[in-house]
DNA sequence: ATAATAAGTAAAATATATTTGACATTTAGT
DNA sequence: ACTAAATGTCAAATATATTTTACTTATTAT
């Protein structure tokens, strides 16, 4: 049994930081919501306000443990503002 | 027919330990129940095997693309492998 | 007993996420 | 006009994820 690689888009991604990443508007929608400013998300979590610009506007990919205080924070779950449906493509 | 040497009582509480070295135990299984090793499922996705047993034996966290990535190849969600249902905050 | 695969672990090197500090733009309010 | 808050962006420094290489143990099968 072979497994073939579906995974080429992080390296790829990794070197066009900003040129193919595309923003996370739901996150964006889900801060909104919250009435909450960029920073004050991140002091909520407990990282730098640029940081959460990077994350919104696509520029580099956060760890999960970020991602997960981010959705807590925001009474969200991964899968609402980090899981892409894109099943159709 | 050999016996395997039982040597610990760690593994009956490895579900609800608070510990530092929290075990992913969602991603093992799911691995488990595609029949892939830690190496299929790291060639799966671009990365080396020693990342992905770094990630099940929770020694540090990886990138969101990483986890989605992760989650394409044994077809589950994010929230199914890397949601931590703790409402206990 | 030997070989082969899977898994756990570790040290050093590399890649990249994140910080720090700074500057610019927009918007809303006196 | 000015002020302040929010956002966008950038370069350099720091922290850490990930790689590479290597050694070890466990398991299964020959």
């Amino acid at each position: 049994m072979t497994f073939s690689k579906i995974n080429d888009t992080i390296h790829l991604n990794q070197q066009n930081r900003g040129d193919i990443l595309s923003k996370n508007l739901k996150l964006k929608s889900a801060r909104a919501a919250k009435d909450m400013s960029q920073k004050n998300v991140a002091d909520a979590v407990g990282v730098t306000r640029q940081t959460i610009n990077a994350i919104e506007n696509g520029d580099y990919n956060p760890s999960i443990n970020l991602c997960i205080a981010i959705c807590k924070v925001l009474g969200k779950t991964l899968n609402d503002i980090f899981w892409e449906d894109d099943t159709s493509d």
